[in-house]
DNA sequence: ATTTATTTTTAGATTTGTCTAAATTTTAAT
DNA sequence: ATTAAAATTTAGACAAATCTAAAAATAAAT
């Protein structure tokens, strides 16, 4: 079966809405996806009849079986694609996201399997989310601190606990910010300081303080 | 300006049979797309209205120079990417140009300028066929067919006449492909069938008319 | 130069995905 | 338990891209 990039961007929407909240209603639907209720209704019976959804009236939604496998084949695609465009064509990890957008839509299914290959199996996207297997398996990873986590471990930032300037002008002098991936690898029972390696760069000390603060990933 | 996929299709299609034919006709185009003339006529006049192309009723189209330039773009992607599906995917070269016809349509021209960094800034397409640079600038090869190479030449095949899966299908089982090196043994005056040598293989015969669909360079 | 055939265009309909405005249903509040 | 507010659906319309059937223009044939 195919479908068209509306519908596709339909489950995703949905599968993403699903992940904190069981029923996915019309309004959240709207906002999600920048489009009136009206409309989403409209798509919501046609994603029914195909299938990919149960669609209660007034209740909202869930997506069947068939419905979370287009979703995880999608999100596959976007996350691969998303990898592919930093890790080879040397985007900054912020600017992808709406390239993958497009080329998510890509159909050809044996495309994807040689995309993997090609970038050797990864695990998670330059975001630390993690990346579905063919099978639609997906390891869910979930956000601890840079103090949580342990040493040895490969890490990506995905965000700091709080805004302050002077923070963000620590992290920026250090070159960490959201995508980095460092490895952990000390950490000093004296004072909870840690030792961390960032991709071609020394290793460099953060205090346990710091290290509260910004939020990873496993990959 | 952003085009839809049917649009920016038109366009390639209308540039191709350009090529050979200066003015192209609703008829001629309806063929090439699949497409019912009545479609094509409501076509060609949102293109026009989209100053894309001169469109006088009843005589056929041209390109307007903006026509052209969105062509060629359209060609570089669609190109750039199969060189990217056989060189760095592995594809067989004549599997790649459905999916490229996908790719093609993929906005971003970041996105583009960086595959061409990646990919070496190559000069052709897996087929033999030039890829134009990012101003649309692109270097024609004169080809000859094998049908009128001279008997005793030696010859590399950059392309194909057309691209029928029966024609690539034939090719691959005869093990010729673009970059293939090969030496024009004989040419039967009868039927115009010609032998032809290839390295480590026996001496083989094709018919005039594949002879004449097989683009080759003399070396 | 008419007539016939072919090509092209017009007119009207269909599907997908969207919208606005109005009606209906559910939820919250008094 | 009614009433008011919020959420959702229905009804009708529109643009893009296609179709079929009929009309009009051009080209070919006698």
């Amino acid at each position: 079966m195919n479908f068209s990039t509306a519908e596709e961007n339909y489950i995703k929407a949905i599968w993403r809405l699903q992940q904190s909240d069981e029923n996915v209603t019309t309004n959240e639907l709207s906002a999600e996806l920048q489009t009136k209720p009206a409309s989403v209704t409209d798509m919501l019976k046609r994603l029914s009849e195909k299938k990919l959804l149960h669609y209660a009236p007034y209740y909202g939604v869930k997506l069947t079986p068939e419905g979370k496998k287009l979703a995880l084949s999608i999100i596959r695609k976007h996350r691969l694609w998303e990898y592919f465009l930093v890790e080879k064509l040397q985007f900054n990890w912020d600017a992808v996201h709406d390239i993958a957008e497009e080329l998510e839509h890509v159909s050809s299914p044996e495309l994807i399997e040689r995309l993997d290959a090609f970038l050797g199996y990864p695990k998670a996207d330059p975001h630390g989310d993690p990346i579905p297997d063919s099978k639609g398996r997906m390891t869910i990873t979930s956000n601890l601190s840079l103090q949580q986590l342990e040493v040895g471990a490969a890490a990506v930032v995905t965000g700091v606990g709080d805004q302050s300037s002077s923070l963000l002008e620590l992290l920026s002098q250090k070159n960490i910010g959201i995508g980095t991936k460092l490895e952990l690898k000390q950490r000093h029972a004296f004072d909870g300081s840690v030792e961390i390696k960032l991709r071609n760069q020394p290793i460099i000390t953060l205090s346990e303080q710091l290290a509260k603060t910004i939020l990873v990933k496993t990959v």
